[in-house]
Order: structure tokens, then C-alpha cells, then sequence
DNA sequence: TAGATTTGACCACT
DNA sequence: AGTGGTCAAATCTA
């Protein structure tokens, strides 16, 4: 905490998610009936462009120049830690017509690392792309191998987004995904419903996938944030984060993070970073957050997936702004929990669609 | 039969 | 030379 305030930079994006949490209590407000569709999507994309700001912030290196490798990646030594890897840097790949590439040009790169709720045998595949295998690798130094995916529509329509799952070391239902390049494909099962056309329900279907995403039992963290330097301290800092990893808030069961200091900034945090991410990457977004739905799924319905799932969007962006303001991992909870109450009193029209692409995208 | 997966080989990069 | 990413033939599956 300390560390952040006395940094100048540190103030400047403490201002901007002050200005984040506000926008956000104005929007948890107009979720409670009040406010049309638009206002929510207006004010959500005030949020995210806040919100990039403030990722920029620290991606400039308003915190700390030194770039800290994932807690996960230390404690566990895997992720090519031992050696340099692209992960490390946020330079990105090209995909050159022929085999090879390894240059260090252009294109997006994410790294998540997703904990998948079904375990070894559920790898998190479903993020809402059809990706198509493509290779697998045994990796040195690592237990499990990595398998290559690209996108499913490379060859129709040119879409060169690619993905890398591998299984952590220490935790065989942890996956760390790497997404190469964007999407550029359309979504032929969501365009074609409806007969709307096609951007509206494309869109509104992928929101709802990416809230999907947020809500499905598990945290994305993205590689490449420099991690605030007050997290390092005191015990709670990104180096003793565990891989993020959340029982599902829609499978009926009260998440017990609360006892657990470090889970409350962590998880709200990395999913700020998730959908901070996704701005930078609009496609690639869809992919996030990718797990195994189906469990979550099979134990509610649509009302309560979206009445969690608006809740874990608007906590996470609270939390965060929170939790990053003060650097105070208990206080942090308590807020959220508090503003999670009121949200907990509404009611939501299972009809009711909020489209917050333009916060994603 | 079309599309997806597996797997050995090739090749660029360090 | 070692390693990682991709290709492409063989195989599998719905």
C-alpha cells in the first residue's frame, strides 16, 4: 500500500479507480430497475474506459519497473521461469506463412491461467471459440505437455487466432492459456439466431458468454500486469497468490473467500484485468475466461446465472477498485460484501439483457 | 464423409 | 544443438 502511495503514479490510478468505483455504484444502482439498458451500457463503458486507463498506468510502469513473474510461475517454478520464455515478454507473435515464427513482433498475447472446477479431466476449453488442435508438446521442464490450438474457422475465414493450454506443475487442474492474435472470425451458431441482425446478436450473445466467463467457478489472471508493489508485502502479495481459483458463485454455495485475506484482492483483481485485457484484445476477450460451464450449469438456471453473473461483474470492478485503492485485503471484503448486499435485494428479469460489450470490447 | 485429434517430423529461433 | 511452434499424414469419431 505504502509502496503505491508513494509513488506519483500510484496516486494517478488510485484517482482513476476512485472514479471507477463511483461509476460503478451509479451502475449497481440502475441495475436495481431504475435505469434503461443504455444508461448500464453507457456507464459501463465510462467504467471501462477507466478502467484501460488505469491498466495502462501500470503496464507504463507508473508502479514498479521491475516486471514480477506470476506468483504461480515462481512458487510453482513452472511457466518457464527457469528460462526466458515468451511469456515474459508481452511482445507478440506473428504468424508468418510458413512453419516457423518466434519472431517478436506484433500481435496480441494473453497469458490466463485458468482453474478448471472439473478437474484433470475437464480442461478449459469452452471459452466460446471453436478452437481445433492442432499439436501437443512435451515442454521441458514442465509434467504435463502443452497442446496447440487455432481457431476452428482459420481456413474459412482467415481467423489466425491461436491458444496454448498446458497444465500447471503443481496443480493438474490449473491450466495456463496463452491466446495468440485475435479473432477475427464471426460466430455462425450466435449470428444465425434469432434472425436479429447479426451484430446485435452476436453481441448480446457473446456478453452473455463472457459473463459466462466471469461467473464460471474460476479466475483468470493475466500474465504481463506488473503486479502492485504493496501486494508484495505484508504476506499478501502476488507472490503469494495460488493460482486463482473459485468455487462456482452459481452452484448455490457461498464462496468462502472471506476468511482468506489474499482472495479477495486477488480474485476481483485479476478479473479486472480480464476484462481490461479484452479491451485490448476484443476477440480475443471471448476467450478470457475459459473453463467448464457445464457444472455450474447443470445446478441453476438462466435467472440465477444472470443474477449471479452480473454480480460477479459489478463486485469484481467494486473489489478491485477497492482492493487496489487501499491495498487493504480485509477492508476490501467487507466493502464488496456490502455492496454485494444491495445487489443481493434485487431481482432479476430473466428476460433482462444488459449488453456490456462495449465494457469488454 | 467431414471434421477433429494424434503424432512424428520439420524448421526457426536462441 | 536444444527447444518450441507448426505442418501434415494417419487415425479417430460422430
Amino acid at each position: 500500500m505504502e509502496s503505491m502511495e508513494g509513488n506519483g503514479g500510484g496516486r494517478l490510478v488510485v484517482t482513476e479507480l476512485s472514479h471507477i468505483k463511483e461509476l460503478v455504484r451509479q451502475l449497481e444502482g440502475h441495475l436495481g430497475g431504475s435505469g434503461s439498458p443504455d444508461l448500464c451500457k453507457h456507464l459501463a463503458s465510462q467504467i471501462f474506459s477507466v478502467t484501460e486507463r488505469s491498466i495502462g498506468m501500470i503496464r507504463s510502469g507508473h508502479f514498479d519497473g521491475h516486471r514480477k513473474r506470476s506468483a504461480a510461475a515462481v512458487a510453482a517454478g513452472d511457466l518457464d521461469s527457469a528460462t526466458p520464455s515468451p511469456l515474459s515478454d508481452v511482445s507478440d507473435l506473428p504468424f508468418k506463412a510458413t512453419k516457423k515464427r518466434k519472431t517478436s513482433t506484433e500481435k496480441k498475447r494473453h497469458q490466463i491461467r485458468v482453474s478448471s472446477t472439473g478437474g484433470v479431466e475437464n480442461p478449459p476449453v469452452d471459452d466460446g471459440h471453436s478452437w481445433r488442435k492442432y499439436g501437443q508438446k512435451e515442454i521441458l521442464g514442465a509434467k504435463h505437455p502443452r497442446g496447440y490450438y487455432r481457431c476452428t474457422h482459420r481456413n474459412s475465414q482467415g481467423c489466425m487466432a491461436t491458444k496454448q493450454v498446458q497444465r500447471t506443475d503443481e496443480d493438474a487442474t490449473v491450466f495456463d492459456v496463452i491466446y495468440h492474435g485475435e479473432h477475427t472470425c464471426v460466430h455462425k451458431a450466435v449470428a444465425a439466431g434469432a434472425g436479429k441482425p447479426e451484430t446485435e446478436t452476436d453481441t448480446n450473445a457473446a456478453a452473455e458468454s463472457r459473463l459466462h466467463d466471469l461467473s464460471s467457478g474460476l479466475t483468470v489472471k493475466i500474465e504481463g500486469l506488473t503486479a502492485p508493489p504493496q501486494q508484495q508485502q505484508g504476506g499478501g502479495g502476488w507472490n503469494a497468490m495460488p493460482p486463482f481459483c473459485l468455487s462456482s458463485p452459481v452452484s448455490g454455495l457461498a464462496p468462502p473467500d472471506q476468511h482468506n485475506p489474499f482472495s479477495a484482492p486477488s480474485t476481483p483483481e485479476n478479473r479486472l484485468a480480464a476484462a481490461a485485457s479484452s479491451a485490448a484484445s476484443p476477440a480475443t476477450s471471448d476467450s478470457m475466461a475459459a473453463a467448464s460451464f457445464h457444472q455450474a450449469a447443470a445446478g441453476g438456471g438462466d435467472a440465477a446465472w444472470r443474477d449471479a453473473e452480473l454480480q460477479e461483474v459489478v463486485s469484481a470492478l467494486v473489489a478491485a477498485t477497492t482492493t487496489t485503492a487501499t491495498a487493504q485485503p480485509a477492508p476490501a471484503t467487507a466493502m464488496v460484501d456490502a455492496d454485494l448486499s444491495a445487489l443481493d435485494a434485487f431481482e432479476f428479469d430473466p428476460g433482462f439483457t444488459i449488453d456490456i460489450t462495449s465494457f469488454f470490447a
